[in-house]
DNA sequence: ACAATAGTGTCTATGAGACATTATACG
DNA sequence: CGTATAATGTCTCATAGACACTATTGT
Protein backbone atom coordinates (compact mmCIF):
# COMPACT_ATOMS: atom_id res chain seq x y z
CA UNK A 1 0.00 0.00 0.00
CA UNK A 2 1.04 3.38 -1.03
CA UNK A 3 -0.55 5.99 1.14
CA UNK A 4 -4.07 6.76 2.67
CA UNK A 5 -6.28 7.76 0.44
CA UNK A 6 -8.70 8.94 3.48
CA UNK A 7 -6.75 12.24 4.18
CA UNK A 8 -8.87 14.70 2.54
CA UNK A 9 -11.14 17.43 3.83
CA UNK A 10 -14.84 18.24 1.35
CA UNK A 11 -16.22 21.39 1.99
CA UNK A 12 -19.19 22.79 0.31
CA UNK A 13 -19.23 26.77 -0.97
CA UNK A 14 -22.36 28.08 -1.62
CA UNK A 15 -22.48 31.42 -4.36
CA UNK A 16 -25.98 32.73 -2.99
CA UNK A 17 -27.48 35.30 -5.61
CA UNK A 18 -30.81 37.70 -4.78
CA UNK A 19 -31.85 40.72 -6.51
CA UNK A 20 -32.00 43.65 -3.79
CA UNK A 21 -33.62 47.09 -5.58
CA UNK A 22 -33.14 45.77 -8.99
CA UNK A 23 -29.68 45.07 -8.76
CA UNK A 24 -27.80 40.89 -8.25
CA UNK A 25 -25.99 40.68 -4.98
CA UNK A 26 -24.01 37.61 -3.57
CA UNK A 27 -24.16 36.80 -0.09
CA UNK A 28 -20.75 36.69 1.32
CA UNK A 29 -19.15 36.26 4.98
CA UNK A 30 -16.38 37.72 6.82
CA UNK A 31 -14.23 35.51 8.17
CA UNK A 32 -14.01 35.31 11.41
CA UNK A 33 -10.91 32.26 12.06
CA UNK A 34 -7.81 31.36 10.46
CA UNK A 35 -6.72 31.38 7.90
CA UNK A 36 -7.67 34.67 5.93
CA UNK A 37 -9.27 36.29 8.84
CA UNK A 38 -11.30 39.20 8.01
CA UNK A 39 -11.64 38.58 4.40
CA UNK A 40 -14.43 38.66 2.64
CA UNK A 41 -15.76 35.31 1.28
CA UNK A 42 -18.26 32.95 0.22
CA UNK A 43 -20.31 30.86 3.07
CA UNK A 44 -19.27 27.51 3.70
CA UNK A 45 -18.52 24.65 5.37
CA UNK A 46 -16.47 21.22 5.69
CA UNK A 47 -18.93 18.32 5.12
CA UNK A 48 -19.98 16.07 7.95
CA UNK A 49 -19.45 12.66 8.63
CA UNK A 50 -22.81 11.61 7.37
CA UNK A 51 -23.73 14.06 5.19
CA UNK A 52 -23.56 14.84 1.39
CA UNK A 53 -22.06 18.09 -0.01
CA UNK A 54 -25.27 18.40 -0.89
CA UNK A 55 -26.95 18.20 2.71
CA UNK A 56 -24.31 20.45 3.52
CA UNK A 57 -24.93 23.52 1.42
CA UNK A 58 -28.57 23.07 2.60
CA UNK A 59 -27.28 23.54 6.20
CA UNK A 60 -24.95 26.21 5.63
CA UNK A 61 -27.78 28.00 3.95
CA UNK A 62 -30.09 27.51 6.78
CA UNK A 63 -27.36 29.08 8.60
CA UNK A 64 -26.64 31.95 6.83
CA UNK A 65 -30.16 32.99 5.61
CA UNK A 66 -32.70 30.89 7.67
CA UNK A 67 -34.53 29.61 4.85
CA UNK A 68 -33.89 26.74 2.30
CA UNK A 69 -37.49 26.31 1.26
CA UNK A 70 -38.59 28.01 -1.95
CA UNK A 71 -34.88 28.53 -3.08
CA UNK A 72 -32.81 26.96 -6.13
CA UNK A 73 -29.63 24.78 -5.33
CA UNK A 74 -27.19 23.39 -7.56
CA UNK A 75 -23.98 21.76 -8.24
CA UNK A 76 -21.29 24.02 -9.99
CA UNK A 77 -18.12 22.07 -10.33
CA UNK A 78 -15.23 21.02 -7.83
CA UNK A 79 -12.05 23.02 -6.81
CA UNK A 80 -9.26 20.53 -5.80
CA UNK A 81 -5.83 22.10 -6.25
CA UNK A 82 -3.41 21.23 -3.79
CA UNK A 83 -2.70 23.92 -2.43
CA UNK A 84 -5.86 25.87 -2.17
CA UNK A 85 -6.14 25.91 0.95
CA UNK A 86 -3.29 26.28 3.72
CA UNK A 87 -5.10 24.08 6.01
CA UNK A 88 -4.40 20.97 3.62
CA UNK A 89 -6.16 18.61 1.20
CA UNK A 90 -9.29 20.52 1.17
CA UNK A 91 -11.53 19.76 -1.98
CA UNK A 92 -14.58 22.06 -2.02
CA UNK A 93 -17.85 21.53 -4.19
CA UNK A 94 -19.41 24.60 -5.49
CA UNK A 95 -23.23 25.21 -5.42
CA UNK A 96 -25.39 28.07 -6.91
CA UNK A 97 -28.13 28.84 -4.93
CA UNK A 98 -30.70 31.41 -6.29
CA UNK A 99 -33.10 33.17 -3.77
CA UNK A 100 -35.90 35.10 -3.88
CA UNK A 101 -35.13 38.68 -1.76
CA UNK A 102 -34.58 37.31 1.62
CA UNK A 103 -33.72 40.40 4.07
CA UNK A 104 -30.24 40.16 6.08
CA UNK A 105 -28.50 37.63 6.67
CA UNK A 106 -27.04 36.25 9.83
CA UNK A 107 -23.57 35.69 10.21
CA UNK A 108 -22.23 31.86 10.61
CA UNK A 109 -20.46 30.66 14.17
CA UNK A 110 -17.22 31.18 12.32
CA UNK A 111 -18.51 34.38 10.81
CA UNK A 112 -17.65 38.51 11.87
CA UNK A 113 -20.26 39.33 9.94
CA UNK A 114 -22.27 38.71 6.22
CA UNK A 115 -23.78 40.93 4.14
CA UNK A 116 -24.92 41.32 0.69
CA UNK A 117 -22.87 42.51 -2.07
CA UNK A 118 -23.43 43.86 -5.73
CA UNK A 119 -22.14 41.26 -7.94
CA UNK A 120 -20.25 44.39 -9.97
CA UNK A 121 -17.84 44.84 -6.70
CA UNK A 122 -16.46 41.17 -6.60
CA UNK A 123 -16.83 41.08 -10.56
CA UNK A 124 -14.67 44.64 -10.87
CA UNK A 125 -12.48 43.34 -8.46
CA UNK A 126 -13.42 46.09 -5.98
CA UNK A 127 -13.49 43.63 -3.61
CA UNK A 128 -11.18 40.61 -3.37
CA UNK A 129 -12.00 37.29 -1.67
CA UNK A 130 -10.19 34.55 0.40
CA UNK A 131 -9.19 31.58 -1.32
CA UNK A 132 -9.86 30.54 -4.71
CA UNK A 133 -13.41 32.03 -4.20
CA UNK A 134 -13.04 34.61 -6.59
CA UNK A 135 -12.90 31.69 -9.79
CA UNK A 136 -15.55 29.79 -7.91
CA UNK A 137 -18.21 33.12 -7.69
CA UNK A 138 -17.10 33.44 -11.59
CA UNK A 139 -17.91 30.49 -12.83
CA UNK A 140 -20.82 30.07 -10.61
CA UNK A 141 -22.32 33.20 -11.81
CA UNK A 142 -21.50 32.42 -15.45
CA UNK A 143 -23.44 29.30 -15.03
CA UNK A 144 -26.53 31.55 -13.60
CA UNK A 145 -26.46 34.29 -16.74
CA UNK A 146 -26.11 31.08 -19.34
CA UNK A 147 -28.98 29.25 -17.73
CA UNK A 148 -31.22 32.02 -17.62
CA UNK A 149 -31.41 31.92 -21.29
CA UNK A 150 -32.22 28.27 -22.42
CA UNK A 151 -34.22 27.39 -18.61
CA UNK A 152 -36.81 28.76 -16.48
CA UNK A 153 -34.65 29.15 -13.50
CA UNK A 154 -35.40 33.21 -13.41
CA UNK A 155 -38.37 32.45 -11.39
CA UNK A 156 -36.32 30.94 -8.68
CA UNK A 157 -35.39 35.01 -8.18
CA UNK A 158 -38.95 35.60 -7.69
CA UNK A 159 -41.35 35.11 -4.81
CA UNK A 160 -43.97 32.39 -5.21
CA UNK A 161 -46.31 34.79 -7.31
CA UNK A 162 -44.87 37.46 -9.41
CA UNK A 163 -45.46 40.24 -12.29
CA UNK A 164 -44.18 39.79 -16.05
CA UNK A 165 -42.33 42.97 -14.70
CA UNK A 166 -40.82 41.98 -12.05
CA UNK A 167 -39.20 38.30 -14.24
CA UNK A 168 -38.07 41.06 -16.72
CA UNK A 169 -36.13 42.69 -13.96
CA UNK A 170 -34.88 39.27 -13.13
CA UNK A 171 -33.08 38.70 -16.42
CA UNK A 172 -32.19 42.53 -16.65
CA UNK A 173 -30.20 42.22 -13.49
CA UNK A 174 -28.78 39.13 -13.91
CA UNK A 175 -27.60 39.81 -17.21
CA UNK A 176 -27.19 43.83 -16.90
CA UNK A 177 -28.76 44.53 -19.97
CA UNK A 178 -32.47 46.13 -20.25
CA UNK A 179 -34.66 43.60 -22.38
CA UNK A 180 -37.68 44.41 -24.35
CA UNK A 181 -40.85 44.87 -22.24
CA UNK A 182 -43.11 43.64 -25.06
CA UNK A 183 -40.91 41.56 -26.42
CA UNK A 184 -40.37 39.93 -23.54
CA UNK A 185 -43.53 39.63 -22.71
CA UNK A 186 -44.72 38.13 -25.48
CA UNK A 187 -42.46 35.46 -25.35
CA UNK A 188 -43.01 34.02 -21.74
CA UNK A 189 -46.39 33.57 -22.14
CA UNK A 190 -46.00 32.32 -25.35
CA UNK A 191 -43.81 29.43 -24.02
CA UNK A 192 -46.71 26.77 -22.50
CA UNK A 193 -45.84 26.02 -18.62
CA UNK A 194 -42.90 28.55 -17.99
CA UNK A 195 -45.71 30.52 -16.54
CA UNK A 196 -49.33 30.59 -15.44
CA UNK A 197 -51.54 33.05 -14.01
CA UNK A 198 -53.46 32.78 -11.33
CA UNK A 199 -56.17 35.16 -12.06
CA UNK A 200 -55.19 38.07 -9.64
CA UNK A 201 -53.69 41.29 -10.18
CA UNK A 202 -51.71 43.67 -8.76
CA UNK A 203 -51.79 47.69 -8.83
CA UNK A 204 -48.82 50.14 -8.71
CA UNK A 205 -49.96 53.23 -10.29
CA UNK A 206 -50.09 51.73 -13.85
CA UNK A 207 -52.61 49.57 -15.68
CA UNK A 208 -52.71 46.62 -13.00
CA UNK A 209 -50.77 43.95 -14.19
CA UNK A 210 -51.23 39.81 -14.07
CA UNK A 211 -49.85 37.24 -11.49
CA UNK A 212 -48.21 34.22 -12.61
CA UNK A 213 -46.75 31.75 -10.36
CA UNK A 214 -43.96 28.91 -11.94
CA UNK A 215 -45.56 26.65 -14.51
CA UNK A 216 -44.20 23.10 -14.83
CA UNK A 217 -41.42 23.45 -17.73
CA UNK A 218 -38.37 23.91 -16.89
CA UNK A 219 -36.31 24.02 -20.06
CA UNK A 220 -37.38 26.96 -22.34
CA UNK A 221 -37.56 25.71 -25.92
CA UNK A 222 -36.64 27.84 -27.99
CA UNK A 223 -34.27 29.46 -25.56
CA UNK A 224 -33.99 33.10 -24.72
CA UNK A 225 -30.36 34.64 -25.80
CA UNK A 226 -28.84 37.20 -24.21
CA UNK A 227 -27.98 40.18 -26.73
CA UNK A 228 -24.93 40.18 -28.72
CA UNK A 229 -23.24 36.64 -26.55
CA UNK B 1 -13.07 20.65 17.77
CA UNK B 2 -15.67 17.85 16.98
CA UNK B 3 -14.58 15.55 14.01
CA UNK B 4 -11.55 15.49 12.49
CA UNK B 5 -12.25 16.68 8.80
CA UNK B 6 -9.56 15.24 7.10
CA UNK B 7 -11.01 11.75 6.30
CA UNK B 8 -12.55 11.59 3.27
CA UNK B 9 -10.96 9.81 -0.15
CA UNK B 10 -11.07 11.68 -3.33
CA UNK B 11 -11.30 9.91 -6.66
CA UNK B 12 -11.56 10.66 -10.47
CA UNK B 13 -14.01 8.81 -12.39
CA UNK B 14 -14.23 9.36 -16.60
CA UNK B 15 -16.51 8.49 -18.96
CA UNK B 16 -14.55 8.34 -21.80
CA UNK B 17 -16.51 8.35 -25.00
CA UNK B 18 -15.65 7.59 -28.32
CA UNK B 19 -17.25 6.38 -32.23
CA UNK B 20 -16.40 3.13 -33.51
CA UNK B 21 -17.93 2.05 -36.58
CA UNK B 22 -20.38 4.37 -36.65
CA UNK B 23 -21.63 3.80 -32.97
CA UNK B 24 -20.80 5.61 -29.79
CA UNK B 25 -19.15 3.42 -27.43
CA UNK B 26 -17.93 3.79 -23.95
CA UNK B 27 -14.98 2.23 -22.11
CA UNK B 28 -15.47 0.55 -18.85
CA UNK B 29 -13.27 -1.71 -16.80
CA UNK B 30 -13.98 -5.17 -15.14
CA UNK B 31 -12.87 -4.95 -11.67
CA UNK B 32 -9.60 -6.79 -10.62
CA UNK B 33 -10.09 -5.76 -6.67
CA UNK B 34 -12.13 -5.37 -4.08
CA UNK B 35 -15.01 -4.20 -3.86
CA UNK B 36 -17.24 -5.40 -6.80
CA UNK B 37 -14.73 -8.20 -8.68
CA UNK B 38 -15.84 -9.01 -11.89
CA UNK B 39 -18.11 -6.07 -12.40
CA UNK B 40 -17.91 -3.73 -14.98
CA UNK B 41 -16.97 0.11 -13.92
CA UNK B 42 -16.06 3.38 -15.07
CA UNK B 43 -12.30 3.93 -14.97
CA UNK B 44 -10.99 6.49 -12.38
CA UNK B 45 -8.79 5.92 -9.05
CA UNK B 46 -7.65 8.15 -6.49
CA UNK B 47 -6.63 11.62 -6.14
CA UNK B 48 -2.54 11.42 -4.96
CA UNK B 49 -1.37 13.53 -2.15
CA UNK B 50 0.16 15.96 -5.04
CA UNK B 51 -2.64 16.02 -7.31
CA UNK B 52 -5.62 17.69 -8.03
CA UNK B 53 -8.74 15.63 -9.49
CA UNK B 54 -8.19 16.92 -13.23
CA UNK B 55 -4.55 15.19 -13.04
CA UNK B 56 -5.90 12.23 -11.84
CA UNK B 57 -8.09 12.27 -14.78
CA UNK B 58 -5.18 12.80 -16.71
CA UNK B 59 -3.12 9.61 -15.36
CA UNK B 60 -6.06 7.67 -15.61
CA UNK B 61 -6.88 8.11 -19.19
CA UNK B 62 -3.02 7.50 -19.89
CA UNK B 63 -2.86 4.25 -18.29
CA UNK B 64 -5.94 3.17 -19.86
CA UNK B 65 -5.82 4.21 -23.71
CA UNK B 66 -2.54 5.58 -23.68
CA UNK B 67 -2.75 8.68 -24.84
CA UNK B 68 -3.88 12.43 -23.54
CA UNK B 69 -3.03 14.41 -26.54
CA UNK B 70 -5.80 15.15 -28.39
CA UNK B 71 -8.46 14.37 -26.32
CA UNK B 72 -10.85 16.94 -24.59
CA UNK B 73 -11.73 16.56 -20.44
CA UNK B 74 -13.97 18.25 -19.22
CA UNK B 75 -15.56 17.71 -15.32
CA UNK B 76 -18.76 16.63 -15.09
CA UNK B 77 -20.12 16.64 -11.43
CA UNK B 78 -19.44 15.55 -7.85
CA UNK B 79 -20.76 12.53 -6.35
CA UNK B 80 -20.83 12.01 -2.60
CA UNK B 81 -23.60 10.35 -1.28
CA UNK B 82 -21.89 8.74 2.06
CA UNK B 83 -23.04 5.17 1.20
CA UNK B 84 -21.60 5.04 -2.37
CA UNK B 85 -18.64 3.65 -1.73
CA UNK B 86 -18.76 0.19 0.53
CA UNK B 87 -15.01 1.29 2.03
CA UNK B 88 -16.06 4.07 3.33
CA UNK B 89 -15.71 8.12 2.18
CA UNK B 90 -15.15 8.12 -0.96
CA UNK B 91 -16.69 11.14 -2.82
CA UNK B 92 -15.59 10.97 -6.48
CA UNK B 93 -15.29 14.12 -9.24
CA UNK B 94 -16.63 13.32 -12.50
CA UNK B 95 -15.08 13.80 -15.67
CA UNK B 96 -16.45 13.53 -19.66
CA UNK B 97 -13.62 12.61 -22.02
CA UNK B 98 -13.75 12.19 -25.32
CA UNK B 99 -11.70 11.31 -28.01
CA UNK B 100 -11.45 10.12 -31.67
CA UNK B 101 -11.21 6.13 -32.40
CA UNK B 102 -8.25 5.28 -30.50
CA UNK B 103 -8.00 1.05 -30.59
CA UNK B 104 -8.05 -1.63 -28.68
CA UNK B 105 -7.39 -0.08 -24.39
CA UNK B 106 -5.34 -2.00 -21.65
CA UNK B 107 -6.27 -2.69 -18.54
CA UNK B 108 -5.15 -1.06 -15.51
CA UNK B 109 -3.15 -2.65 -12.97
CA UNK B 110 -6.19 -3.36 -10.62
CA UNK B 111 -7.84 -4.00 -13.65
CA UNK B 112 -9.18 -7.69 -15.13
CA UNK B 113 -9.56 -6.46 -18.53
CA UNK B 114 -10.76 -3.20 -20.00
CA UNK B 115 -13.09 -2.59 -23.53
CA UNK B 116 -14.88 -0.55 -25.22
CA UNK B 117 -18.92 -0.65 -25.23
CA UNK B 118 -21.92 0.56 -27.01
CA UNK B 119 -23.37 3.10 -24.92
CA UNK B 120 -26.70 1.59 -26.01
CA UNK B 121 -25.69 -1.27 -23.71
CA UNK B 122 -25.30 0.55 -20.34
CA UNK B 123 -28.72 3.06 -21.14
CA UNK B 124 -30.51 0.19 -21.84
CA UNK B 125 -29.84 -1.65 -18.18
CA UNK B 126 -28.37 -4.63 -20.55
CA UNK B 127 -24.89 -4.20 -18.52
CA UNK B 128 -24.76 -2.98 -15.00
CA UNK B 129 -22.22 -1.06 -13.67
CA UNK B 130 -20.56 -0.61 -10.09
CA UNK B 131 -21.13 1.41 -7.20
CA UNK B 132 -23.44 4.99 -8.85
CA UNK B 133 -21.59 4.53 -11.87
CA UNK B 134 -24.59 4.18 -14.04
CA UNK B 135 -25.94 7.69 -12.52
CA UNK B 136 -22.68 9.35 -13.51
CA UNK B 137 -22.36 7.73 -17.07
CA UNK B 138 -26.19 8.90 -17.40
CA UNK B 139 -25.22 12.50 -15.93
CA UNK B 140 -21.93 12.23 -18.40
CA UNK B 141 -23.71 11.13 -21.66
CA UNK B 142 -26.76 13.97 -21.44
CA UNK B 143 -23.87 16.63 -20.86
CA UNK B 144 -22.17 15.43 -23.95
CA UNK B 145 -25.13 15.29 -25.82
CA UNK B 146 -26.67 18.60 -25.05
CA UNK B 147 -23.10 20.09 -25.78
CA UNK B 148 -23.03 19.19 -29.39
CA UNK B 149 -25.54 21.24 -29.33
CA UNK B 150 -23.90 24.87 -28.75
CA UNK B 151 -20.23 23.82 -28.49
CA UNK B 152 -17.83 22.65 -31.16
CA UNK B 153 -17.25 19.57 -28.79
CA UNK B 154 -18.32 17.51 -31.64
CA UNK B 155 -14.53 17.78 -33.04
CA UNK B 156 -13.59 16.17 -30.31
CA UNK B 157 -14.57 12.83 -31.65
CA UNK B 158 -12.80 13.40 -34.61
CA UNK B 159 -8.93 12.77 -35.92
CA UNK B 160 -6.92 16.59 -36.61
CA UNK B 161 -8.60 16.50 -40.18
CA UNK B 162 -11.99 15.41 -41.38
CA UNK B 163 -14.38 15.63 -43.63
CA UNK B 164 -17.80 17.16 -42.88
CA UNK B 165 -19.34 13.96 -43.26
CA UNK B 166 -17.29 12.60 -40.41
CA UNK B 167 -18.47 15.19 -38.29
CA UNK B 168 -21.72 14.93 -39.30
CA UNK B 169 -21.54 10.96 -38.08
CA UNK B 170 -20.75 12.22 -34.67
CA UNK B 171 -23.94 13.97 -34.34
CA UNK B 172 -25.99 11.42 -35.47
CA UNK B 173 -23.98 8.37 -33.47
CA UNK B 174 -24.14 10.88 -30.06
CA UNK B 175 -27.66 11.97 -30.83
CA UNK B 176 -28.70 8.36 -32.36
CA UNK B 177 -30.41 10.12 -35.11
CA UNK B 178 -29.96 11.16 -38.69
CA UNK B 179 -29.16 14.52 -40.00
CA UNK B 180 -29.66 15.61 -43.52
CA UNK B 181 -26.38 16.05 -45.24
CA UNK B 182 -27.53 19.22 -47.11
CA UNK B 183 -28.25 21.38 -44.06
CA UNK B 184 -25.76 20.45 -41.68
CA UNK B 185 -23.59 20.90 -44.83
CA UNK B 186 -24.41 24.51 -45.05
CA UNK B 187 -24.60 25.18 -41.22
CA UNK B 188 -20.97 23.61 -40.57
CA UNK B 189 -19.25 25.91 -43.06
CA UNK B 190 -21.82 28.79 -42.45
CA UNK B 191 -20.98 29.14 -38.84
CA UNK B 192 -16.97 30.96 -39.36
CA UNK B 193 -14.46 29.82 -37.23
CA UNK B 194 -16.26 26.08 -36.53
CA UNK B 195 -14.16 24.38 -39.07
CA UNK B 196 -11.36 25.78 -41.73
CA UNK B 197 -10.34 24.12 -44.74
CA UNK B 198 -7.18 22.21 -45.36
CA UNK B 199 -7.36 22.54 -48.89
CA UNK B 200 -6.58 18.62 -49.18
CA UNK B 201 -9.22 16.43 -50.41
CA UNK B 202 -9.69 12.66 -50.00
CA UNK B 203 -11.50 10.27 -52.30
CA UNK B 204 -14.06 7.44 -51.18
CA UNK B 205 -15.87 6.27 -54.22
CA UNK B 206 -18.15 9.59 -54.82
CA UNK B 207 -17.09 12.99 -55.29
CA UNK B 208 -14.11 14.09 -53.20
CA UNK B 209 -14.52 16.10 -49.89
CA UNK B 210 -12.51 18.57 -48.56
CA UNK B 211 -10.71 17.94 -45.65
CA UNK B 212 -10.86 20.37 -42.47
CA UNK B 213 -9.61 21.59 -39.09
CA UNK B 214 -11.04 22.54 -35.63
CA UNK B 215 -11.68 26.73 -35.80
CA UNK B 216 -10.69 29.27 -33.08
CA UNK B 217 -14.76 29.20 -32.20
CA UNK B 218 -16.00 26.75 -29.18
CA UNK B 219 -19.05 27.91 -29.09
CA UNK B 220 -22.14 28.31 -31.68
CA UNK B 221 -24.09 30.88 -31.96
CA UNK B 222 -26.88 30.24 -33.07
CA UNK B 223 -27.34 26.45 -31.81
CA UNK B 224 -27.86 23.84 -33.80
CA UNK B 225 -30.55 21.91 -32.04
CA UNK B 226 -31.30 18.41 -32.27
CA UNK B 227 -34.77 17.21 -32.95
CA UNK B 228 -37.92 17.10 -30.54
CA UNK B 229 -35.81 17.68 -28.09
C1' DA C 1 -56.51 65.31 -19.24
C1' DC C 2 -52.00 63.30 -18.45
C1' DA C 3 -48.61 60.14 -16.87
C1' DA C 4 -47.43 55.50 -16.07
C1' DT C 5 -47.35 50.79 -16.68
C1' DA C 6 -49.53 46.45 -18.98
C1' DG C 7 -50.36 44.10 -22.87
C1' DT C 8 -51.21 43.40 -28.27
C1' DG C 9 -50.27 43.99 -33.24
C1' DT C 10 -47.31 44.55 -37.23
C1' DC C 11 -43.38 44.42 -39.98
C1' DT C 12 -38.80 42.59 -41.39
C1' DA C 13 -34.71 39.92 -41.39
C1' DT C 14 -32.82 35.58 -40.31
C1' DG C 15 -32.43 30.79 -39.71
C1' DA C 16 -34.28 25.88 -39.70
C1' DG C 17 -35.95 22.28 -42.27
C1' DA C 18 -37.50 19.99 -46.49
C1' DC C 19 -35.86 18.78 -50.72
C1' DA C 20 -34.19 19.69 -55.84
C1' DT C 21 -30.17 20.30 -58.30
C1' DT C 22 -25.40 20.39 -59.72
C1' DA C 23 -20.43 18.71 -59.21
C1' DT C 24 -16.89 15.23 -59.30
C1' DA C 25 -15.27 11.08 -58.47
C1' DC C 26 -15.25 5.41 -59.59
C1' DG C 27 -16.52 1.25 -62.22
C1' DC D 1 -22.93 5.15 -69.24
C1' DG D 2 -24.82 4.51 -64.11
C1' DT D 3 -23.85 5.01 -59.24
C1' DA D 4 -22.12 7.18 -55.22
C1' DT D 5 -20.97 10.94 -52.44
C1' DA D 6 -20.07 16.15 -52.01
C1' DA D 7 -21.65 20.59 -52.24
C1' DT D 8 -24.98 24.36 -53.50
C1' DG D 9 -29.59 26.34 -54.34
C1' DT D 10 -34.55 27.16 -53.48
C1' DC D 11 -38.63 27.39 -51.01
C1' DT D 12 -41.54 27.83 -46.83
C1' DC D 13 -42.46 28.48 -42.14
C1' DA D 14 -41.26 30.02 -37.48
C1' DT D 15 -39.12 33.20 -34.57
C1' DA D 16 -36.36 37.31 -32.88
C1' DG D 17 -36.17 41.99 -32.68
C1' DA D 18 -37.75 46.67 -33.52
C1' DC D 19 -41.38 49.50 -32.51
C1' DA D 20 -46.45 51.44 -33.14
C1' DC D 21 -50.46 51.04 -30.83
C1' DT D 22 -54.23 50.00 -27.44
C1' DA D 23 -55.77 49.12 -22.46
C1' DT D 24 -56.32 50.29 -17.66
C1' DT D 25 -55.04 52.28 -13.78
C1' DG D 26 -53.61 56.70 -10.44
C1' DT D 27 -53.27 61.80 -9.94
Amino acid sequence: MDVDPFSFAVAADLVVLTIRERVLHVLLVERGIEPAVGMWALPGGFVLPEEDAEATAYRELAEETGVTAGVHLEQVRTYSAPDRDPRGRVVTVAWLALAPDLGEPSAGSDARSARWWPVSDVESGALSLAFDHVAIFGDALERARAKLEYSALATAFCPPEFTIAQLRAVYEAVWGVPVDPRNFHRKITGTPGFVEPTGEVVRDGGRPAQLFRRGPVSQLQPPFTRPEH
